[in-house]
DNA sequence: TGAACGTGAACGAGCGCTCAATCAATTATT
DNA sequence: AATAATTGATTGAGCGCTCGTTCACGTTCA
């Protein structure tokens, strides 16, 4: 082992190095910072970003914001996982609603891209950001993005072979998950192109056809 | 019309302020430098890079690099602007090759796909350091690579209606041309995800299906 | 009065970019 | 042929500046 790699030591939260006593008034004043970061995140890009510009956004002095955060980088870590965080809570209510009877694939295709229209420019931060995170952040926050793929695998492992639904082989499951997340994200990604020709659910109405159209 | 806008210019490629005079000299020099920087920007990315290290890269003092490229972000300019070329022409090139009796979407599809595996990289790095582009270039470089997009709907429009080609309304047409696209560029994006269960062939395989199941 | 919390001037590493100096090759002059 | 003059090309130290981070010093409140 050439140049002592340092032990994978586990991978957690960043700790804050803060004189501040009050561990509530922390995490509540961390969450208001991570939100007024996310908004200048999205209006100006991670480097154009200054941690100034934060400290004043959220109404701190960039003193005090670093008793709340330790660095750039961590914030952008936080920002991350909250947003995450917030797009799986969203998918995954979006999909509890489509239980019983309207659990048809194409109310859960329809949730979901509602949300990618909802999140559009977290979604699209995500895309952008995550190439600046450390190493070791990078790889837990894609983790989490191929999570929300994995909802999907197992939303159709579940349906496959019940009621009218077929029984779906690995890799087609794999792929149609994969489809899915991709297809709601490019709306993301595309939507000013994409809305001089539809509107979101026109978008959906045929993008629910065509991936329907692979299983049955 | 507040704070007047600088009257609406032509946009053009960035000129250098050199005093070297041999303008062969000039562009040889410019495309050596912008195959290092890409090299350095899909290892590095855009910021982490320094104009120095292009500069060593290249084989030239920071001094002279700057007498052949007015700034770093005028670099980014012709690097966005070469990457989609090739693509542009890698794809172009293999739809070529689909011609007469070959004309079949699937092998448009496959070679399309054939080109986002082989320039994965450089798909990548296209996604990644389009926000730093200026405004003026910003504009270009997104609609050049709808360009792409459109490839496609135009090659779906010519073979709509002819021989087992059923007629596609314009709807259709253009969410099949965003798919095919979208889809190719996603295989460069989570192929380190996808690898683990797909081959490119079988990727590509199942993607055809797919996509064809939507128009026949 | 002292513990908790807040402040912003100061720091310094690092960046893109410039320009006076230099070199190597060619041309002009003797 | 030898020397000088000119020119295109190259160099890298250093300028001006930004930005993340720190810390000595306030302020507040119990």
């Amino acid at each position: 082992m050439a140049k002592g790699r340092k032990k994978k030591s586990p991978v957690t939260d960043p700790e804050v190095p803060t004189q501040i006593k009050n561990p509530e008034l922390v995490q509540e004043r961390r969450r208001h910072i991570i939100d007024a970061t996310v908004t200048l995140f999205i209006a100006h890009g991670y480097h154009k970003t200054t941690t100034r510009m934060i400290a004043k956004a959220a109404g701190f002095s960039i003193g005090s914001l670093y008793e709340y955060v330790s660095s750039k980088e961590d914030l952008l870590y936080l920002v991350c996982k909250t947003i995450h965080e917030e797009v799986q809570k969203a998918v995954e209510e979006a999909l509890a609603d489509s239980s019983g009877d309207r659990e048809l694939l194409a109310e859960v295709i329809r949730q979901y891209f509602k949300v990618c229209d909802n999140m559009a420019d977290h979604i699209l931060l995500m895309y952008q950001v995550t190439q600046f995170l450390p190493q070791k952040w990078k790889e837990r926050v894609l983790v989490n993005e191929l999570n929300i793929t994995d909802i999907f695998i197992t939303t159709l492992a579940r349906m496959s072979g019940k009621k009218n639904f077929p029984v779906l082989e690995t890799n087609i499951l794999n792929l149609v998950g994969h489809n899915i997340s991709v297809l709601g994200q490019m709306w993301a990604f595309r939507r000013w192109h994409l809305k001089k020709r539809f509107t979101i659910d026109e978008y959906i109405a045929i993008q629910t056809d065509f991936i329907l159209g692979l299983i049955f």
